[in-house]
DNA sequence: AATGAATGAGCTTTCATTCAT
DNA sequence: TATGAATGAAAGCTCATTCAT
């Protein structure tokens, strides 16, 4: 019973929550469900979580870290512009991946949770707030580069940017067959023309 | 007893509703806790909604009647650039009020009951198409007349000012002190830039 | 106001009651079923029984009076085997009429009803007393006319042909298209059978 | 946990379930009733059953299943009359024994029920037929060897031996004192008359 | 006298959690 | 350590009855 034992029992555990709140949401999943998903037994769930909420928090926070994990990579590149454009198309482009349908079902269920639960609240805080500073900074650097307009107020924009991101994901979870490459080229052009310098140009052959 | 007393007993529990989804979501909510902030007794309650389920469907429903009246309202304009402008004043606008709060706190909790609830489902699916198709005409009128870029996707465009308008409802549930001013003059700063002539821009004096 | 019209609501209220007990059975049967089913008012229907029970006691009574005035009917017969012939024709005939379905799942759940509640069983109790002493007089007498064989305890008797007339009730509230006629010509030879003097004889021409 | 607990468990349900139906009736029995006189808890009840309608069901199922058997063993009989004559002591005669009066109780209540219940229905229904096939298989028998009338309809004189029990059953549920063997003796008085053979009968010393 | 909206106790059922084995 | 039967508080909902109008 080492340590990656107990890990990857907790990670079985979490994959068939997923599935079961992705299915039925966290409210109508009953721990039922998650035991007959996982093949445990009830009091084996409950030896690597002390309650069902505890488990909710664990997929909230999971979550949390991969989108950090994707935004961590786009922060570095040099040019404004191209890094708003990577972030773009790796942040949105991810959601084409079928495969991801679950885990958006379950982000749009955790957006909600957070209003009642204060750890899970603070789990969604805390994975916009990374996001957020790290945009703010790049609209700021962009305004000092004299790309980006001045008149922006930097995280006013980063939220902008945070909202185009929640708002897709909300609206693939409503309707799965969304056309995602037709938003990803919009937010593509508007980021053109956001970050267009002084003279008119043409739009970069972007994607 | 007539029709306008039944009615105002319908707003009197679809209030108090409201007030308890918003304090404590849909399903830690109790039939209880709404008889108590009603004063009404729990008969009285399924006389007017015959299932808990109802009052929400009710709710979600009025939600997106509200939406679309404010949309309708601003469809009319004659020009494209204005029309988009009014757009966001009136929709994003609205969220600064306070009094809204509420509001925002259950329309969250709405988008994630859709999920797993097919009139709710319904219901927030047609309180989308009817905005985006108004918006994907209105990026296709702005396209013939030359004000947006034609390589814009009408309906992929429509989708993104939805996610705009989405992500400030979700930010401002987290976030209730959230800067909604920096927000909408970004978005403005962005429609100027999307919708500008040819020629080299000026930024219009809006708000 | 005067009693007739007094009356003729109770009879409203009770012929709607026996519609909604023979279809729903008692407890199934809610007071509003009963509003509806009369287009009478709640309130009026408590002016007229103080309590559903009331109800379901009247109707009790109401079905015993019709039994046991079909008996007093058959009782004066001269000839014992006549008379007990005449009984069978007139109980069990009455069976046939399809009008009177209605009534008989009502009374078998009068029946049931009886054993929980003590006025019912009251009523039930007299309207089974009744019968069987005027059936158990027309045994002793037909023992005394050397008709109807000693040994019978004329008591057992009666109780036996009050047994053959509930259990077609109950048959027949299940299978309600049974074969009563056929039902009926067993039971009248075995009356044939039973009463016959010491001579062995033909089986009367009956029905 | 081995299959015999749960059976047990279940057996110990179904028992206070018996008890509590006899005592109340089904409708007046709450779940809450049965879990005191099980000394089981509510949840417990509802591993083994998923409704009270179940409950009613299985009990109503194995009173069938009972009489089924007793009927069973009296079938083979190699003299109709014999035969017929042991079905009566057997049938009948259980019904001396005082224990059963809660059996009684509850089989009133079926009968109700199934009105109302198309399991309950089906439960009864097949209960009956069993019995009635068995019966009339006997009645033919016994026309073919001479010894029943021919002018009898085997299933109509079926029907009538249920009915002798059902009114037995019946009556002793409001009369619990009953004489169910002055009852008994009638019947078999009755058997008697109806299977002697042309020639003068002489009462056959049974019993 | 008649109405029918309101009452609220009480129903059946669920399910997160525990703990004897 | 693992099991899964048992727990029991609490949920949503019903309905006989009342009473202000």
């Amino acid at each position: 019973m080492d340590e990656s034992y107990l890990e990857s029992r907790r990670r079985q555990i979490m994959d068939a929550a997923i599935t079961c709140f992705a299915r039925e949401g966290f409210h109508r999943t009953t721990m039922q469900d998650i035991v007959a998903e996982t093949g445990l037994s009830a009091g084996a769930i409950y030896r690597y979580f002390p309650a069902k909420e505890d488990i909710v928090a664990a997929i909230a926070s999971e979550h949390h870290s991969r989108e950090a994990a994707v935004l961590a990579e786009a922060k570095a590149g040099a040019d404004v512009g191209a890094a708003l454009r990577e972030l773009v198309q790796v942040s949105l482009g991810r959601l084409t991946d079928p495969d991801e349908q679950r885990w958006r079902r379950v982000t749009v269920q955790v957006w909600g949770e957070a209003l009642r639960n204060d750890r899970v609240m603070e789990i969604v805080r805390s994975g916009l707030d990374e996001p957020i500073d790290i945009l703010a900074d790049l609209f700021r650097r962009g305004q000092l580069e004299g790309i980006v307009p001045g008149e922006i107020d930097a995280e006013g924009g980063a939220r902008v940017c945070a909202a185009i991101f929640q708002g897709l994901v909300l609206q693939q979870a409503w309707y799965p067959e969304l056309d995602v490459d037709a938003y990803v080229d919009t937010v593509l052009v508007l980021v053109d023309r956001l970050t267009e310098p002084t003279k008119r140009r043409r739009r970069s052959p972007a994607r």
